[in-house]
DNA sequence: CAGACCAA
DNA sequence: TTGGTCTGT
C-alpha cells in the first residue's frame, strides 16, 4: 500500500519545514524503532551494541530525535502496538520470514565479503522484539516522554488521539493513519534532512498530509480510501495483483470496489478489513504528560548499561530542559 | 538516523 | 553555510 499510495499522495500533500511545525505529536512508535534498527549500523550491517551485546540502535536513535523534537517545542508522545488482529497473520509470517531471509544473506555476503550486500540484508533482517520495546519504553519513561499502549495497531491509536484533538498530529512513513481517519500525518518527521538515497545525499523535507484536504484532491470519502488501500494491498490483504494506486482510484471513483472484488478474488470478504480501518479498537486510557528528564537516570541507563558515553547522553539531555524553555514563550513543562 | 569534524 | 566522510555501541 505505502508506494501505491505516496503516487496518488504526491500531488496531495505539501512540504513543511520542522520549525513550521508545534504542538502534541502522536509518533507510530514501532515504525520509528524499526527505522533506526535497520538504518543505525555499521558499514557492514552490524547494529550498535553494547559491550555485552545487547542492540542500542534503538535507543540512540530514539535519544537524539526526541531531543531534538522537544528542542524545537514540538510535545512528542510514542504509540506502541497491542494485539494485531487476526487477519493480520499471514503479513506477519510472511515479514519474519523475510527476515529470517535476510539474516541468511548477511551472513553470506559477509563471509564473501561484499559489504555493501551486507548492510542491505542487515537492515532488512531487522526486528522490534519484546527487549527492543521493553528499553525503548525504559528510556521515554526516564526521558519523561509520554507512551501510550494501543489495545491494536499504534496508527490506529495514534489517529484517534488525533480525531480527538489530543494530539495535533500523527507521524508515521506508513499511510496508514489516513486511513484510521487521522486528520493530519506527518512524514520524515526529522531534524537533519539529509538522507541518503543511491549513494547520493538528498535533503528530505518533513511532509504534511491533511486528511480532508487529501480526500478532495482525490474526490473521493475516507471509505473511498479504504477501499483503494484493499484494492492495492494492505498489512491485513495482499490485494489485487496488477492493481496500483492510479488503477484503484478509476475503480473506486466509479462504484466498482465491490464488483472488482467480487470477480478478481470471490473467496475475499473485504466488509472485515473494511471495518478495522474505519471502526478500530481504540482507547481512552491514557494519560498525557511531560517531565523534566531523570538525568541521572538516563545516564545510569545508557552509560552504566549500555556502554553509551556520558558527554553525549549529557549533550542530548541539555536539549530538553534548557533550549526548549528558552524557545518557546508558552510554558513546556 | 544523528553528531562531530573537516573542506570548499 | 553547505556537503562529504567517519563514527556512534
Amino acid at each position: 500500500m505505502g508506494v501505491a499510495l505516496r503516487d496518488l499522495a504526491a500531488d496531495c500533500r505539501e512540504t513543511v519545514d520542522l520549525d513550521a511545525l508545534s504542538g502534541i505529536a502522536a509518533i507510530d512508535a514501532h515504525n520509528a524503532l524499526y527505522q533506526f534498527l535497520s538504518i543505525i549500523r555499521q558499514p557492514d550491517g552490524t547494529p550498535l551494541m553494547s559491550a555485552d551485546g545487547q542492540i542500542t540502535s534503538h535507543l540512540t536513535g530514539l535519544l537524539f530525535r526526541t531531543a531534538n523534537l522537544v528542542e524545537k517545542g514540538l510535545r512528542p508522545v510514542y504509540v506502541f502496538d497491542g494485539t494485531p488482529p487476526t487477519f493480520k497473520q499471514e503479513t506477519i509470517d510472511q515479514r519474519r520470514e523475510v527476515r529470517t531471509r535476510a539474516g541468511n544473506a548477511w551472513k553470506e555476503a559477509l563471509r564473501v565479503g561484499d559489504i555493501a550486500e551486507a548492510y542491505k540484508q542487515a537492515s532488512a533482517s531487522a526486528r522490534v522484539d519484546a527487549s527492543i520495546i521493553g528499553t525503548a519504553q525504559e528510556l521515554l519513561t526516564l526521558l519523561g516522554i509520554p507512551w501510550v499502549q494501543a489495545p491494536s495497531e499504534g496508527e490506529a491509536q495514534a489517529a484517534y488521539m488525533a480525531r480527538k484533538g489530543s494530539v495535533r498530529f500523527a507521524v508515521s512513513q506508513d499511510y496508514d493513519s489516513l486511513l484510521f481517519g487521522s486528520p493530519v500525518l506527518v512524514r520524515n518527521l526529522t531534524v537533519s534532512g539529509r538522507r541518503k538515497m543511491r549513494g547520493r545525499t538528498i535533503t528530505v523535507s518533513p511532509e504534511r498530509i491533511v486528511l480532508d484536504a487529501f480526500l478532495d484532491c482525490l474526490g473521493i470519502t475516507r471509505e473511498g480510501l479504504v477501499e483503494i488501500g484493499i484494492l492495492v494491498g494492505t498489512d491485513y490483504h495482499p490485494g489485487i495483483k496488477g492493481v496500483g494506486g492510479k488503477t484503484a482510484l478509476k475503480l473506486v471513483r466509479g462504484g466498482e470496489f465491490e464488483s472488482v472484488i467480487a470477480e478478481r478474488l470471490p473467496e475475499f470478504d473485504p466488509a472485515p478489513i473494511k471495518e478495522f480501518f474505519l471502526n478500530p479498537p481504540v482507547s481512552d486510557d491514557y494519560h498525557l504528560a511531560w517531565s523534566p528528564p531523570d538525568t541521572a537516570g538516563v545516564i545510569e541507563m545508557l552509560s552504566g548499561r549500555f556502554d553509551f558515553s556520558p558527554e553525549r547522553v549529557e549533550g542530548a539531555l541539555e536539549k530538553f530542559s534548557v533550549k526548549a524553555r528558552q524557545k518557546t514563550l508558552d510554558q513546556w513543562f
